[in-house]
DNA sequence: AGTCGTTACGATGCCCGTAAGGATA
DNA sequence: TATCCTTACGGGCATCGTAACGACT
């Protein structure tokens, strides 16, 4: 057993079983992977993959177990060469982080500036995509941090650690008339066409519980991943717009009114997935800090030993997160 | 980094760093060894050791980490063997236990009997030590369970599974003046010289304890690490005896009398210790549930996702424990 | 027809073992 | 002096890449 062939397998799996796929995505052969494998399979003396004929298809039940095992070998290899590049200079490695567009337009800039001014010789790199997206990209160690509102519950090899919690705003054209409507209801907002963020983005689902809760449907006529795609469509008039507060900027927003609707939707809550058992650098500690000052470093090593969802809970459960 | 990188210098940490004994174990050269670490720690571009001159002297900081992390990837790989044997043939196998002199000779005959009654084919090792050679045994992957009362808590490497509560009887010669005492205290008994367990072994400090509490200091004249010794020096008439009941037998020990001591002291418990994230066979989960019938496939499984002390108390902490 | 995995084959390079050297206790 | 690690060297073998083949969609 080679560390290579339990990375073969593991790359083969998360690549929809394509070998050659993979071997371009590892700057190798083929037929160098295929070979592995094999050699792998009979040392094991079981198939980790089902074939039929000379194209795979699927992963026998063993063959998953292996695989699963073998990506927890990939973290700790992945840990090993961590600890190196720490001892040798902590200031120096990089750090790649997977956000959607609200994070990282509208809660991330000041902290990355200032990462930036603590550890300038380390490289930063940003990816953008859905929450599921995001998450999967943690789970898969194609980066260390995923930061999201939603979907990161669903991955069992993440570490959930609480970051903020945040609540909503309506968006209307200036003299709209929701904005003299007094108080402000979900019944009264429900009376106009809705524009807000796509499912699965951005607390939408906790949005949509909270018209449920009331027994209203609103008319959600369009649908987008970020606030300033929505905000665009409500100055054309298209509808009310439900975004998160953070995301109006008076400065820049002008001819908007802004309502404040915390009264009107439970708040959701901004968090950092982590994979299990992974080796943190000092400044991705920093990092972290940096972005939810509650998270010293002791309390997310306790977090990230505990690995349990509930006893994450438990250690977060009396800290009051800030409200932003 | 190869596996057999990590392997050498986990082995190497664990032999006191000696390079040579290490080789010698591993059954490959010594310089093929020493090679192999100077390739890693080049790779690496730190030392994991530290030498003076020729001389293996220490670890360093980051080694100790990258020891640790190695360790976790040889559980692994053990991992992936194991899952390849199970759904090989999930009836042939080998087990190996790590316990003490008073499970293997009281407790473990019964259990013992009937796996292999149930698994002609799974090939047993047994082995005996103190109950901190043991708890070691199992942390470096020597043997699959240890199986004790004391020190196990030690590792926390280890998930502790709690088996069965057991208390004392204290064995005297036949007529002796402490079997007439009625009631029988811990003050009565105190008086006369004791012949028990070494300290470390079967459940001795929770028998120091209650001496301590009662502010008594018994005279410990011999102590033994298996009750048959302890017994054959109460018979010479050393002193009075106070072991484990299970390790009274009326049919054997005659010229003895035995005094149910249950009401002097705490019960203690005996519990198997397994390493963290590793994978039990089919074979081992019947094992446990011979051995302590509450220990159901399931909650071991619960119990070794868990990995937190606090949550695997958690999870047995209302389940009676069967006394014996 | 095109995509994909396996087999064959040759060369590079790595790993291992033996033998000798130097340092420490 | 004895133990222990490192360096040096040569043989064997495994890995990798190219090329050709066979199978499935």
């Amino acid at each position: 057993m080679k560390l290579q062939q339990l990375r073969y397998v593991w790359e083969i799996a998360r690549r929809n079983l394509n070998i050659s796929a993979t071997a371009e995505a590892l700057f190798t052969s083929q037929p160098g992977i295929s070979k592995q494998v094999r050699l792998l399979e009979d040392e094991l003396g079981l198939d980790i993959f089902t074939r039929s004929g000379k194209h795979l298809t699927g992963i026998t039940e063993p063959g998953r177990e292996i695989i699963e095992a073998a990506g927890r070998v990939l973290v700790e290899t992945d840990n090993v060469r961590r600890v190196a590049a720490e001892s040798k200079d902590n200031q120096l490695g990089s750090l790649s982080i997977a956000t959607t567009h609200t994070q990282a337009r509208y809660a991330l800039p000041p902290v990355i500036k200032a990462f930036i001014a603590r550890y300038p010789k380390v490289s930063l790199h940003m990816h953008q995509g859905t929450p599921m997206q995001i998450s999967e990209m943690a789970a898969e160690r194609k980066v260390d941090f995923a930061i999201a509102t939603e979907a990161l519950d669903l991955f069992s090899d993440l570490v959930m650690l609480p970051c903020y919690r945040w609540n909503r705003s309506i968006v209307v054209p200036a003299g709209h008339e929701l904005a003299a409507t007094k108080p402000l209801t979900l019944a009264a907002v429900a009376r106009f066409p809705i524009v807000t963020y796509v499912f699965g983005f951005t607390g939408r689902s906790q949005l949509d519980e909270a018209f449920r809760y009331h027994r209203l449907e609103p008319q959600v006529v369009f649908t987008a991943t970020d606030a300033d795609v929505i905000k665009t469509y409500v100055k054309l008039g298209l509808g009310v717009g439900i975004i998160a507060s953070m995301a109006f900027d008076t400065a820049i927003d002008s001819g908007l009114t802004v309502l404040d609707a915390a009264h009107l939707f439970e708040p959701s809550v901004t968090k950092i997935g982590l994979r299990k058992g992974m080796y943190l650098r000092t400044y991705m500690y920093d990092f972290i800090e940096l972005f939810a000052p509650h998270l010293t470093r002791t309390r997310v090593e306790m977090a990230m030993t505990a690995s349990g969802k509930e006893a994450v809970d438990e250690i977060f459960g009396e800290i009051a997160l800030p409200l932003r």
